[in-house]
DNA sequence: TATGAATGAGTTTTCATTCAT
DNA sequence: GATGAATGAAAACTCATTCAT
């Protein structure tokens, strides 16, 4: 139960690289969202990270290779949180009104959804960036199809179409009304929660 | 017969410059869809319209301003057949099923799609970029909106929540589809429709 | 005979054009001889030709692009006074000697063979630079040809072994002079004179 | 047995270093040869060594340093096995012969060829490194003169011009023909070899 | 003694913009 | 009105060298 990595008091050289590759990496990811893809420039990224221009060279291929991995660590560690959420949910309609209570409390300004938008864009340029985000996706739905399940056995969702497919619903939803609150912040989100309330109790 | 406005055999000076307008416009659209907001050039713009480059400085103030007014236009001309699409189907379910099929049918692949994802994107870092766009959005949530109506009247569709209500929630639901297909094109569109009918219709 | 080129006072864009695009290479060509091939930078063509920078990128494909054409360029044109001797020359022996004579009173200081002999070093690693040296050449041993041809008709040379074979050995003797004399300025230039005049002569 | 100078199981740490250097050293010439001097970098030669990066800057002053080294104790490798056949050959046309004869068998791509002929043009930027190289040239030359002097002995080359003088001829010559070869791979050698044969024969 | 992470000066390249014609 | 040559600021990248361990 002693066990340290750090092993005392003075960091190793390789923590050391460590630390600068995750500082540039969160810098990266922050950038990305802040000014998209595109603009994000080497030089802006370490100066946000605080080290040299030469680190960012020593610790990553080139500018496609940093913004990738960046981008995908930064995605995973995004959508972690909400999965997380959707697996600690007792019900759907828990899990559906929170999302929306966190996008109505200025969750659509977390640095994280532009991150995320970015990366889904770039990703149909880039394959390499689909698959881990794909993945990502998928658990997220493989979750709320359990939650949906759990529902339709208790009989507060019709049970009619499969699970799977009424999950794909509400996180496509979920999405879809993101996207449309980040056009317009006067969006009625409390008549689109009315409406799924009602349809998803089946009328 | 031969005094129209510049059906004769030279264009005018005036007429060339507007041509020329118009199709810088159109290749900047199409360009920001292709390789990204940040990464579309003047140069690569002048030749894939095929004007000489000092046109476009000529005819746009600048960078940001051609690429602004590409997007809104370009957005704009993109979004007018889905809105005409809604405003002529008979009923919810078939202006649903029709997008669908479009997602389907390849519809994800083109340029109009990567070019709105774009200036989504963008516009939550320029208003004078969400403005139009939001507007549109409003005309198509209308729309959608009339046709709940008329399927409420019709007890196709559950008459409890208010027809925007629902009307916002299918719209939010195909751009999520949208946007989950684009990550994963194995998406059970099948199973998401099957669902969808069901719950409109009432369980 | 009043033709002019210029029409007049002013230089035209493209003429202004034409110089910039020859005093970059011919500062390259230059730095090239005098720094090595590797050791060109663009900065210092751009401050020898006294243009900016980025006339260089505007004129040239990139760096290669234009280290080519300008080693192409110059040592074609650096060539062309050997080669005008040699079809000047009324022997073989009075070009030999006027050769000899040259390196002696420093020619061998001569940019152009610094950047002769750098494009032949690199010619090996580039094909599209061996091609126009290798014609130059052959040129040049032509012309070599012919002179002995006539030494040959005149008995001035043995006629034994055909002209173009003799020529071949003229041209590379000086040429590998020229090698050892860079290497060792004390060499013996005179008595490898005599030698080959004795040589020549048959004895 | 086992108390020899290290030639039993763990090698002292002063013959690793010296193992280190030589390894350093011969990446060096090889890559020299290969890229050219001014393209030829620290990194490329410990990847190439197999040493770590920091070893390069342990066991030399720096780049110049590194590089003068590896080129004179290389370029003196490399003209060690000519200058031993030169004094082994029984006469001139043998040796002569015998070079053509590597010349032809693809000697050219010999790595110690391109290495050479860098050096030879690096030298005359740096007089450190001209001297080993002129001494080493001197040397051969003196072998091959002893050859001539052989052969005047024995009438098989004119006597008329001093020995050094034909030497240097011959010498020159061989390197005049290594150039113009490098230029144009179809040089009609067998013309240049007769025209030679008969020359030295006296006509 | 030996290593390799880190640095930053210097290099090439890109590109929006200007402006003379 | 229209063009495209020219510019220089800024970007990405390379790489020899330093230095803590």
């Amino acid at each position: 139960m002693t066990k340290a990595t750090g092993q005392g008091t003075r960091p190793s050289s390789a923590e050391q690289g460590a630390a600068t590759r995750k500082a540039i990496l969160t810098a990266t990811a922050a950038l990305i969202g802040e000014v998209g893809w595109g603009q994000v420039t080497m030089r802006a990224i370490a100066a946000r990270a605080g080290v040299p221009h030469g680190a960012i060279s020593y610790h990553f291929q080139g500018k496609d290779d940093l913004l990738r991995q960046a981008a995908i660590a930064g995605t995973l560690q995004a959508l972690a949180e909400p999965l997380a959420m959707a697996q600690a949910a007792g019900d759907v309609r828990e899990m559906f009104e929170g999302t929306l209570g966190w996008f109505a409390g200025g969750g659509l300004e977390d640095p994280s959804v532009a991150l995320l938008l970015e990366t889904v864009r770039q990703s149909s340029r880039d394959p390499s960036l689909r698959e881990p985000l794909a993945t990502e996706m998928r658990r997220f739905r493989a979750a709320l199809t359990e939650l949906v399940r759990r529902d339709q056995e208790q009989g507060a969702i019709t049970a009619d179409p499969p699970a799977s497919g009424t999950a794909t619903v509400v996180a496509a939803l979920l999405d879809g009304l993101l996207l449309h609150l980040i056009l317009d912040p006067e969006l009625d989100l409390q008549g689109a929660a009315e409406a799924v309330r009602t349809l998803l109790r089946g009328g």
